[in-house]
RNA sequence: GCGGUUGUGGCGAAGUGGUUAACGCACCGGAUUGUGGUUCCGGCAUUCGUGGGUUCGAUUCCCAUCAACCGCCCCA
């Protein structure tokens, strides 16, 4: 029996799980100010879906989807990524007939692609992405590429770089095909094998193989920069115009195509530089679609996106030492001696909870030496005491775990007493 | 899909073909009466990923298997 989780999946537990929330309400936050709305769409489509959206010559499609048959015989596949459910989304929901466009969504969820796990790898991993869809205006180019930079600079990230590149429209990127056809053509036999698959599929793709990063054709390869016609090329221009009135640095690579086939116009990554990061330097990339609104059976619509792992955002907020402001203490911890005071910690307990303070009690019927280290472990703000004398009394022991300062407080105020401490104190 | 490394208690980690498998951390209990973080004492793996083989005997040798980690390709 393996009781393993599955292979490339992960338990994120707590002492990280507070790490997700912070991030993932920082992400929500940002998104707000930006204006994009969430968006939540299935964890499964149609296979077809992927097969049409992502595009069949993608390594995404051809070999690394998570594809099964449910049991009335049709072929459901895990979503590899967000954008091709969005864009179904947007058309199945006729979205692009509303009022108010461009129409701008965010997502946050699980990704999966069949892969060999590795650092910065899962086989299931968590997607933060953007979508807007219904403006080819290239500020909302910049918009995007603003908010992707932002998150992470708002995180306290340091080390990130992003890389731009256009790909033209659909004119542009044909006539560089045609010149990268002729171009590689006759070294086909020096290049890998898949290298001479993508050179008839994709030609573009054979930019950023890194086998044959090094072959002379390479070098020579005709940039796509240069194939640019009037209307892309000022595109691309004002893109650029627009990230420099924001102040954005940005590194131009010619040679950043992108996995996915639907990209056309603005292309983009961004990168950890931090030191020790591991093999896998790209935190998120995306780019602009034009042709996949109608693949989908949708008007011909434009839009732009990008998706980024929260997963590795926490190994470069690792990499780079930014510690997240997560509390993972406790407010107060309430020690009772005695069956007869056990009772009353009982009640207090479900009160001070109703009050809004966060309470924990033990459970293990420990000593009031153990519980006061278990108190202490737990990082408790406050311990209070509730024994035989003290229920006599009608009061109940507070003691300040900072200060070890204690008082003794009446047990009809301690509620208003431990707010007053909590939150009014300094 | 290909390659490399590893697999000993909750965690980190030593170790050897042969009577009781170091140590550190953590945890539990105690050091007189109802108060934590220091110190001291004590406790804590019939067992060395799993299955099989070699052997008088294996955690140590061999084979298989599973798993994890890292890398290649590609990507988030």
């Amino acid at each position: 029996m393996n009781i393993n989780a599955p292979r490339g999946t992960q338990d994120i537990l707590p002492g990280t799980s507070e790490k997700w929330q912070y991030v993932e309400k920082q992400l929500a936050d940002l998104c707000r100010r930006y204006h994009y709305k969430e968006i939540r769409t299935p964890i499964f489509e149609h296979t077809e879906l992927f097969q049409r959206g992502v595009g069949d010559s993608t390594d995404i499609v051809q070999k690394e989807m998570y594809t099964f048959e449910d049991r009335g015989g049709r072929s459901v596949t895990l979503r590899p990524e967000g954008t091709a459910s969005v864009v179904r989304s947007y058309v199945q929901n006729k979205v692009y007939g509303l009022p108010n466009q461009p129409t701008k969504y965010y997502y946050m969820g699980p990704m999966f692609r069949y892969e060999r796990p590795q650092q910065g790898r899962m086989r299931q991993f968590v997607q933060f992405g953007i979508e807007a869809l219904g403006s080819d205006d290239p500020a909302i180019d910049a918009e995007v590429l603003s908010l992707a930079l932002n998150s992470y600079k708002e995180l306290g990230l340091q080390s990130v770089k992003l890389v731009l590149n256009s790909l033209g429209d659909q004119e542009s990127r044909e006539a560089h095909r045609q010149a990268l056809i002729k171009h590689f053509d006759p070294h086909r036999e020096e290049l890998c094998s898949d290298c001479q698959i993508r050179l008839d599929q994709n030609p573009l793709r054979v930019l950023d193989c890194k086998k044959d990063r090094d072959h002379p054709a390479m070098e020579a390869a005709p940039s796509i920069l240069e194939y640019l016609n009037d209307y892309s090329k000022d595109y691309f221009e004002r893109v650029k115009q627009y990230l420099d009135v924001m102040g954005i640095d940005y590194e131009i690579d010619p040679n950043l195509v992108r996995g996915l086939d639907y990209y056309n116009h603005t292309a983009f990554e961004i990168m950890s530089e931090a030191e020790g990061f591991g093999a896998i330097t790209t935190l998120s990339g995306g780019g602009r679609y034009t042709g996949l609104v109608k693949e989908v059976g949708g008007p011909e619509t434009s839009g732009i996106g990008f998706a980024m792992s929260i997963e590795r955002l926490l190994m470069a907020l690792e990499a780079e030492g930014v510690v997240l402001p997560v509390d993972e203490g406790l407010e107060c911890f309430i020690v009772a001696l005695g069956e007869q005071a056990e009772r009353a910690v009982i009640k207090l307990t479900d009160e001070l909870r109703r009050a809004g303070i966060q309470v924990d009690k033990d459970y293990l019927g420990k000593k009031m030496k153990a519980q006061f280290k278990a108190a202490d472990r737990l990082g408790s703000k406050y311990v209070l005491v509730l024994g035989e004398q003290e229920l006599e009394n009608g009061v109940i022991n507070v003691k300040d775990m900072t200060t070890g300062d204690q008082k003794e407080v009446a047990l009809d105020s301690v509620i208003d007493y431990m707010k007053e401490e909590l939150t009014g104190g300094e």
